[in-house]
DNA sequence: GTCTATAAATCGATAGAC
DNA sequence: GTCTATCGATTTATAGAC
């Protein structure tokens, strides 16, 4: 890809994130870049190339990501921990984007039914993890959709959370996520 | 409040769920109430009068709600439950407005001061819960901002999913919700 | 209380000069 | 690769008839 449409992609995530999708002209985002919004479609088609861009690159690698803990030979527990590790990875290199991915998917067009298609695989893989655990004695029989509900919101919340801890470590939040998501905060 | 103008802020609400604040027009909200967008001014004074009604009525009722626990004298175990429940009544009875708290609140004007008030607010009185859990050696001593995290993630969320759930009960899902969040998914 | 008509501003996107 | 100029559609909101 172009140096300069990276740029105008990654100037475009981070205006969404403040505003959303539709609430950003593209006057706001040729300001940001210090040019004219004509200028802009030298290199891009539309704003909703710009999403597609954000978005579906997002959702790619955490199918792919998904993908690679499911075909491991971790126990139940073990492909948790790799999930979360996955969202804290995915995350801290993408706050920008993880805004426009979680709030503004549903302004997708022709991309929409492929992005919903990697989403509900996503989550049910996710669930067969739980299942699996549970089956397997690691996991408590609670509610699946309960866990994966409060999992999965705790993960997705992630981008809103990550900017405002100064010094990360991936590591260690990921290991105190891990902590607070499996063990709870009971004593 | 009349009744008409009840029925507008509310229609707004689900239409803001669906595709947020600023890409529902007027006349969307018009034709989802069977009139013409000129007609929606004789109830209402602004689109962002119509925010500001479903935002803020909402973000009050988390602030005296959390008070009320606040005053209580329940240890903080017994307290995060009170939230928890708290979350779930208010959450199940507003479903469509928990968007637009959580998605177009930027999009206040006016009133951007004092829900950013309200919030931080709501935040610091969950922290000193937190904070008394671990002084009294009820909560594990994890980092704190983790676990504040990790639970209003979930809890923030909850519009998502309650409507996912046929035959709600509340105190049922209440309870599931603190077995998972406090004690952990772990066996 | 709803309508038609319209104002004034702004939207995404294109044409063509440089 | 960026600009000026502009198109055609759409936006929030108002005026005034009924």
């Amino acid at each position: 890809m172009q140096s300069r449409k990276k740029q105008i992609i990654e100037t475009a995530a981070i205006l969404f994130k403040e505003k959303g999708f539709s609430a950003v002209t593209m006057r706001d985002l040729a300001a940001a870049l210090g040019i004219k919004a004509a200028s802009l479609y030298n290199h891009i088609s539309s704003k909703q190339e710009i999403l597609k861009a954000i978005i579906i690159a997002i959702a790619e690698d955490f199918t792919a990501g998904m993908k690679n803990i499911m075909r491991s030979n971790d126990n139940a527990i073990g492909k948790l921990e790799q999930v979360i590790r996955l969202h804290v990875s995915i995350t801290s290199s993408n706050i920008y984007g993880m805004a426009s991915l979680n709030n503004d998917w549903m302004h997708l067009e022709e991309d929409l039914e492929y992005y919903l298609k990697l989403r509900t695989e996503y989550e049910d893989d996710f669930r067969m993890i739980l299942e699996e655990g549970i089956e397997h004695n690691e996991i408590i029989d609670s509610n699946v959709e309960v866990m994966l509900f409060s999992i999965l919101s705790t993960l997705r919340s992630l981008y809103l959370w990550i900017p405002k801890k100064e010094n990360l470590d991936k590591s260690v939040l990921a290991n105190q996520l891990s902590d607070v998501l499996l063990k709870g905060i009971n004593k």
